[in-house]
DNA sequence: TATTATATAGTAATAATTCTTATTTGTCAA
DNA sequence: TTGACAAATAAGAATTATTACTATATAATA
């Protein structure tokens, strides 16, 4: 079951990327693979950390290069953020996040609701939109449980 | 009319200014009046480019750390990016937002339906959700003119 | 297997943000 | 007013993040 689903997910990078004429190099195979077995939504610098144990020898630009590629051919997503360094998001599929602005975590949450909101109309004449995304900040209860503590 | 708004804004500017203990010196006057009166929404290195016409000697540093002040008390927004510069947004009013892929820029928008948009139950039981935004991303009219002409 | 285009590591450069410190400036009370 | 204190500023330096460059290595294709 899960490993069905892995299979599926892995053959979707490795099609898309041929569509776009990338090579599916180890480097690139392992760090999507990092990638999508994370919870979190690292920074390049994450994966960086993370990836090295597996290819000592690769370098920081290398991890943040090949995260842009894939941002741009789609298989990753880029967060929204407020200023921090950029994090990654592998989860193509429509979701929702919260971020809390103790932490910083970002929690992806899922909505049918507004996976189907519409879109105004005065803007869908004037604009294209490919995505639309629901962006809700807040306190997670992991930092609401420790403040109330003290 | 217009006056009477200006007023206000300022107003609310310096009431909470020294709410939180802040003094209101005339760089942080000048740089919030920037701001509310600037369309965009400017990274701090735009507001300090503009900024330096009224004082040539002020230091990025100050604009940058006033701005993020600004954003700590409430009285400005940062606006949620991708890994560009920060960029701030002097409406606090609940509103959204429609990215462009293309040129970056970011328009605002308000709906009601938006507005009202109900938190799904079992995330308001967990966290505290404190803002919510709808976010938008694809082209805007104006790229989307100038690549048909192409 | 040879060819060729692309990817990589390593290094360097740039950009963005934050920190440090000495100085200046407001604010408040007498 | 004036003096004392707290806070803000400017200037420069340091940190961090991101991107660019180049020689070498590698994978895909014929």
């Amino acid at each position: 079951m899960r490993k069905e689903s892995d299979r599926e997910l892995l053959d979707f990078f490795m099609v898309t990327c041929r569509e776009h004429h990338l090579r599916v190099t180890p480097q690139r195979l392992a760090i999507y693979v990092l990638l999508s077995e994370s919870k979190e939504h690292p920074s390049a610098d994450g994966v960086f950390q993370s990836i090295k144990r597996e290819f000592p020898s690769i370098s920081y630009d290398t991890v943040n290069r090949t995260l842009l590629t894939f941002s741009k051919i789609g298989v990753v997503g880029i967060v929204e953020g407020r200023g921090e360094p950029r994090r990654f998001d592998p989860n193509m599929s429509s979701h929702h996040h919260f971020h809390c602005r103790r932490c910083g975590t970002i929690t992806d949450f899922f909505s049918d609701d507004y996976d189907n909101l519409e879109i105004p109309r005065d803007l869908e004449e004037k604009f294209t939109v490919l995505n639309k995304r629901v962006v809700l900040e807040g306190i997670c209860d992991t930092c609401r449980t420790k403040q109330s503590r003290l």
